[in-house]
DNA sequence: TATGAATGAGCCTTCATTCAT
DNA sequence: TATGAATGAAGGCTCATTCAT
């Protein structure tokens, strides 16, 4: 009697390979949909799968949401860094940051951004959601740091952290900007990006604030 | 001894202050879960009424968050015009737009704020969201291009929509930062951005733009 | 201090009248939607009437729903008595009636045989029913009784019955074909009904049967 | 002593099982409760299941509803073409149909006559309805086509229309008679309802119409 | 490993009906 | 008489999650 093994096309692929499928097929899914309406049927089905499968390698919807989130947040963050360079001066440095930022969200229009907008609006991401800006911050603090450094001039923390998320909250903004424009070029936005931001920070490094001189209250 | 006929404590109230009454518990209950976790029977509860009053007099539930975004946000921009005032030098008219801005964002920390990110994640409020976003750029790009009128200079549209959305994508990651920090104080923030924006803007209107000499392609 | 009191248009009408727009307002609308789509409210609007007065009036929605079918079903039996006349030959008497019925139902196309469909398909109703039909099936079966005295002849009274039944029946679906066609003429239709049914119960009365021969079991 | 491993009764079952099972369940609540009143909830527990899964294998409750339509209807004409048989006289023929179709309806007194009632008096069923009564007007129309054609005779195709409609009506009509008549016997229904259909049809094939001569307008 | 079968729980929405004025 | 205000109750539908095979 014929043994029947039909060779399963395309089956029992190693377990990171599915993994990444499946992640895939989130990103897809949740950038498409949101978190709410994603659901974890579409996301199976998209990932070419059954369910019980993406339970048991990813786990429950949130820890699969975050998985996401994690996944593209490395990658954004890598784009940067690896962008970034060392040993130049903090101008260049933050163009080349601003550069590489817009460059991926230009290129992944589907993922990070709106990953991130989702991630913002459902509490149940507040932790992971402080890890990865902290990350931001902590790439754009440090910047700013060295520069300051370098003018041999301090800034005290809070006001370094807010200028941060200025930045970063602005960049955000253009980020959306940028991915509800399919014709918009990155590059130019990030130059735009750059005036705003380093034309006034340079000043600010400079040590000049606003207003000249005292205001109202 | 006169009967005090004090009417059954609230009970048969007029259309019109009920509204109220709901909108008050939606945007508690909406900025406190989410959109999505917010339930109709808890926004009810809240509201101290019954269910179907709230669908007979607000509609469905997105129609319910469209009510509240719109309320909030036309109090916002109250807020916002009655501070920045007329006929003032444009330094002066920001300055006060922003404080009247974190002002009213730290004033009410559960309201604006929140519901603004919640819209920015769901899809079917794009539309509300887009016409929300289309006035405050508008106010800023009113206020910018007056400034640039005075110092006799121009700048494209979509330069200074650009800039708009810069502007207000920093103040808004800066109001996140401030409705997640109950002591933080609204007036120290307004000056923070204002340093940011201004003395980077301010700059820019002057005509002085970044990179001073060309840079990388 | 003038008067005020500027003359409600067309209110406080005597209850007679208010009734009868009411029930006119529930046809109209239990035609329009059936009668579980259709909602107290609609019928209230559509009788530009509030709701409780219809409450006060004529009773719950069932007791709307089979005033309706009262009043409608009285208009179509008074057609038809009226149509059918007396001492006549009973071929005449029935075409008279079945010109009467059509004609009645082509002209209130939204009326009777909409109620009647409806009040057939919710149990509820069998009760009201039953009386309509036997009121019916009464007239039918008297006209052919009286044939078939005249013929000196008898029948059993189930059969009479049956008969009667199958008379209604046929009458009901080509009343449903002729609603369901705004074009079509109701005395033609009448007159097909008349061949299908008299041809055929004229033969009966006769004393033909069918079969000719007995046939199989 | 063996062990009798008979599999824990009535757990995961094969699809097709448990949609005949849900399928049945309906029908029976559907009929004894009519549309609106039946709730997927009932059916659900009728059917010792589940709701979320009724609705994973049929759908909406409409499209449940329609489904049991179309397994009944389906389920009768296959009764119906089974005994009509072929090449025998046009007579024997629609002997043959109404006994079958009597038959079926006596044998099944909560199932069709009750869904077809409920059909047509639910607007959302216009369509499935339509499918079905064309159906059924085919084989009707068919046969007295062929009758007519034996004789060498013709007939409009409105007319035979009409006169199917008639026929199919005086059929539903006597349905309706015997699905609330548990002791009336279905053959005897049959024998009456041809004997009305018949005489009088069998005169029209003949050529004989009514009025002998030219009535009133 | 992989999946079809199965469900508890919950939410949005609607409606007939009645108070209090 | 007449009505705006108010609600209890219920029903359709969906979803994340888990068994049993």
């Amino acid at each position: 009697m014929a043994r029947v093994t039909t060779s399963p096309t395309f089956k029992r692929l190693p377990r990171a390979v599915r993994e990444q499928q499946m992640l895939d097929a989130a990103v897809r899914v949740f950038s498409r949909r949101g978190f709410h309406a994603a659901s974890m049927d579409e996301i199976a089905e998209d990932a070419g799968i059954s369910k019980p499968m993406v339970y048991a390698y990813l786990g429950t919807k949130e820890e699969l949401f975050i998985a996401c989130l994690h996944r593209e947040g490395t990658r954004l963050m890598e784009a940067i860094v690896a962008g970034v360079g060392t040993d130049l001066p903090p101008d260049e440095q933050l163009w080349r940051g601003l550069r590489a930022f817009f460059g991926f969200v230009g290129a992944h229009r589907d993922g990070w951004a709106v990953l991130y907008r989702q991630a913002r609006a459902q509490q149940p991401f507040a932790g992971a959601l402080a890890t990865m800006r902290e990350r931001m911050v902590e790439v754009i603090g440090t910047m700013l740091a060295q520069a300051l450094a370098a003018e041999g001039r301090e800034i005290r923390d809070m006001d370094l952290e807010v200028m941060a998320y200025a930045l970063v909250g602005a960049s955000e903004s253009l980020a959306d900007w940028l991915a509800d424009r399919p014709d918009a070029d990155p590059d130019k936005t990030a130059t735009r990006m750059m005036n705003f931001a380093w034309v006034g920070a340079g000043q600010l490094l400079h040590g000049e604030t606003w207003p000249p001189a005292p205001l109202s209250p």
